[in-house]
Formats: C-alpha cells, sequence, structure tokens
DNA sequence: ATACATGCAAAAATTTTGCTACCGT
DNA sequence: ACGGTAGCAAAATTTTTGCATGTAT
C-alpha cells in the first residue's frame, strides 16, 4: 500500500538519473495527464499552451530518450506518424475504432497468458507486445 | 479444390479492377515473393534488379492502392519505415526477434477465437487486428 | 478513346543533428 | 564546474504531388 497510483514520470526520471528542465517538465506533464495517444505535433501544441518557447526538436529529443528508458510506448496505429502515451501501471491493448479513428484501451489476461504460452511453444520469452485490434460497432441494431 | 494456394496479387489486382501496367506487374511479383517484409526502398530496390527505370514514387503510390484495396498490409515493427506484405492467405501474426531484429509469423486460433469474445464484449465487430510480440530466446540453455 | 498509371522533379511532411549557450545537479 | 539539455537552423529521411506523357482496357 505504498504507491498511490501511478508514479509520474519526473518521478520515474528522476529515478533513472535524467535532469529535470523546464521544458521537460512541461513535457513530462502533458504526458502523464494525455488520456489519448498525441504525435509530436500535438504534444508541442499541449506544451505549447502551458509554456510557449518550447522547440519542437526538443520534443522529439525527449520523446527519443525516455522511449530509449522504457517510460513512454511509441505506436503507429494506421496512420503515419509516432504517437506516444506513458508506460501505463498494467500494461493493455487497444481498440480502434474505424469509424471513428477513436483508440479505446482494454485489457485481457486470458490473453496475456495464452501469449506468454504460444511464446514459449517457440522457445521465446516474451519482452514486450502490441495488440491492436480494428473495429466498427456493431450493425445489430442498425436504422 | 479450385485454389491452387493462393491467388497471385496480379489475379487479385484484375479482379478488382486494377490495371497491370508493366511497372506494377514488377512489384506485384516482388510482393508475392516476398517473404519478409520489405520497406519501400528495400521493394524498390528488388523491383529495379528486375526490371531498372521503376521510380520510387510509383512503388509508393502503388503501396498506397494495394493498401486501399486490401491486398496487402502496412506495419511499422519497431523502425520507423512502413513496411509491407501481401495479404496472406490466412491471417498470421508476429515475433520479433529483439536480439536479431528477425520476423517470424504464428498463428494461434485460440487468440483469434478470444479477440472476437472480447470485441462483441465492447459492442465491436472486428475489421482487422494486428499482433506483434517482441521476445527474446528463453535463456534456460545458455552458456 | 479514355481514364488510369508513370516518370520526373519539386514539394511536403516528419525526424534528426551540429553547434553554441544554458541550466540542473 | 561538469555534463547533460535546449534552442535554432540546417539537413536528412520518408512520403506525396503536379504535370506532361504513355498505356491498358
Amino acid at each position: 500500500m505504498i504507491n498511490p497510483v501511478t508514479n509520474s514520470l519526473a518521478e520515474r526520471c528522476r529515478q533513472k538519473g535524467l535532469r529535470i528542465t523546464g521544458p521537460r517538465r512541461v513535457i513530462l506533464r502533458v504526458l502523464d495527464r494525455a488520456k489519448d495517444h498525441p504525435d509530436v505535433e500535438e504534444l508541442h501544441r499541449r506544451v505549447s499552451a502551458i509554456e510557449p518557447g518550447i522547440n519542437i526538436a526538443t520534443v522529439y529529443r525527449t520523446m527519443n530518450i525516455l522511449a530509449e528508458h522504457g517510460l513512454i510506448e511509441r505506436h503507429s496505429f494506421s496512420d503515419g506518424r509516432a504517437r506516444y502515451e506513458a508506460v501505463p501501471e498494467e500494461h493493455h491493448d487497444h481498440f480502434i475504432n474505424v469509424e471513428t479513428g477513436q483508440v479505446i484501451e482494454f485489457r485481457s489476461d486470458e490473453i496475456e497468458r495464452i501469449q506468454q504460452e504460444i511464446a514459449h511453444q517457440y522457445g521465446f520469452d516474451i519482452v514486450s507486445h502490441r495488440l491492436e485490434i480494428y473495429v466498427r460497432p456493431t450493425q445489430k441494431n442498425k436504422k
């Protein structure tokens, strides 16, 4: 009963010995608060709204550093650009609604378990995984 | 017992009403034969080896058209560039060996089934999905 | 014949990098 | 003080596009 919910990214950066600078603090805050999966441009927009003058190159560099340290996850989904989210306390997967583009998180212990099983059959240990399910709303209650 | 193994991409293009031009024929052949997941540059290299003079813009355009028609799949894996494969007769997922970068295909009906189940619980029909498991060889028989 | 496809070069979009100055530890 | 970091601009990379010409159907 020690951890409240999640350590903030800033805390986790500190634990890794990364410096918490002004720009970085803002970027980390934006990532902590994001409930979606913004790309670099969107991150930069949000960062700039909090504190103007932070260069987009800094956002790119920070994303690379955070990803190297395993503090954020990089996604691609259907679109081209890279999109990011803070590494969640508990792993989850994603539904992507193809009609709206909306991303919905979900988790299934059964899927997690079976993946382990299959990987072991192939002689592998899982490092990480990524499951994206592209969906549309069930058509039964249509007009 | 009508289909031999798989219809060639060229055949499937024809069925969709896409024109089979010279450059396109070569690109489709390369895709048909590829057992890996080449990016545009690599595709262009292979295409050029068969027939020089085909512009990389044509490869890009063709990939976009084929993807729109659902004839190829676009991946991202860990790296930046988009990578492609002809849509397989039967869907499969991927292991990515993080130590070597090698991509291994696999399939689990159980995983397929559970995904359906979960999607339905959320009120969705599955359009497609993508599962990538990043792995490393099991460590038990180490030196 | 006509709509679609290609080549080429230019442009757009995305990401990285060199360099100097700055700031966190 | 030291070494990582930021800003800025330039460069590198990846992808798209306008346009004139060519070609499959």
